[in-house]
DNA sequence: AACACGTGGAT
DNA sequence: TATCCAAGTGT
């Protein structure tokens, strides 16, 4: 059998209940098309054995990474490729190797070691949940996606996956590489909704193999499958271990037919101008004098908004006679 | 719902 | 060179 378009459509639309569900029942069981059942069995094996043959060692797939370093690596692949992670994640594990000893530094120490890795709030989200885990939680990183949920910078993907990865637990997974996949594979389209439905949430769950350690691989195994074979730009489907019932190869992978994803702009932007600034106050240990802000933006009503929002977003610390540093509480 | 939020490699 | 894209979150 083979995973339709019409499959698709007859499993999202189901009760009216199972909408407004909330999205953090990933692991809740609805009533599934046994159409859709069986598009999930006649996938589960191909492509979890793919992930066996073809998984990359990644660091935070070690046991000894933990919950922790699952959690860390979650925090800093958000729109963040692996292979620029991977360095600045080996030292700050080395350095911060459980949550209380992130907590016990500066915030700004944070946004430090946070390097070039772009939107350094995550950096002082981290911190922020390294604090909440060490306060709240014994230092343990919580293993219940509500808890997951409540520590800052954690997101319904991110508690996914921590309850996944790091605990191994049943729970649907959906990020952009998933919502691809699947979009691919089991709704024939070529690129998912711009933003995550309730009918893609509904399909992720419906999916899920039955058990815990199969779920955990599967969520892990349609991740790494998007990331490697079904990317965005030129999917390699000679590669790809379900081309043979991919429900948008059998239509003859069709162009995609909605609105095309808003292209951001970054020159010139607040965004670039607060990259630069805070790129000065990361390379000084010592308090930075406005004087030296000023080099970086020639335009002195945007650059004094970007250093303004900075201070706002707790990134910058403010001292007196108009000095600038990275945050020290 | 739409937008802000960094950075840099690939095409 | 310009655009696309990368394991999202918060407002």
């Amino acid at each position: 059998m083979t995973a339709t378009t019409e499959t698709s459509a007859a499993a999202v639309g189901q009760s009216p209940a199972a909408a407004d569900r909330p999205a953090e029942a990933g692991a809740e069981a609805d009533a599934v098309d046994p159409a859709l059942r069986r598009t999930a069995r006649a996938l589960h094996a191909p492509v979890v054995d793919w992930f066996a043959a073809h998984a990359r060692d990644l660091p935070w797939r070690r046991p000894e990474a933990g919950a922790w370093g699952v959690m860390v690596s979650e925090f800093m692949l958000q729109q963040t490729p692996v292979n620029r992670v991977l360095p600045v994640y080996e030292e700050w594990m080395e350095r911060w190797p459980r949550p209380a000893d992130l907590a016990a530094e500066a915030p700004g120490e944070a946004v430090r070691a946070w390097g070039r890795l772009g939107y350094p709030r995550r950096a002082l989200r981290l911190h922020g949940a390294a604090k909440a885990i060490a306060e709240r939680h014994g230092g343990e990183v919580p293993g219940e996606h509500a808890q997951l949920l409540a520590l800052p910078g954690v997101g319904e993907y991110t508690a996914a996956a921590v309850v996944s990865f790091a605990y191994g637990r049943r729970h649907a997974v959906l990020d952009t590489n998933v919502r691809r996949v699947f979009a691919r594979a089991v709704t024939g389209q070529q690129y998912p909704p711009n933003a995550t439905t309730a009918a893609e949430r509904r399909l992720a769950r419906a999916l899920l193999p039955e058990d815990d350690g199969t779920a955990s691989r599967w969520a892990a195994a349609t991740m790494e499958l998007g990331a490697l074979v079904c990317t965005a730009r030129s999917p390699q489907c000679g590669r790809c271990p379900i081309a043979a019932q991919c429900a948008w190869q059998l239509a003859g992978a069709p162009e995609h037919q909605g609105p095309a994803r808003r292209t951001q702009s970054y020159a010139g932007t607040d965004r670039q101008v607060r990259g630069r600034l805070l790129a000065v106050l990361r390379a000084s240990k010592e308090p930075v004098p406005q004087s030296d802000l000023d080099q970086v933006w020639h335009e002195p009503v945007q650059r004094a908004r970007a250093l303004d929002g900075l201070v706002a977003d707790g990134l910058v610390e403010p001292l007196d006679g108009g000095r600038f540093r990275l945050p020290l509480t």
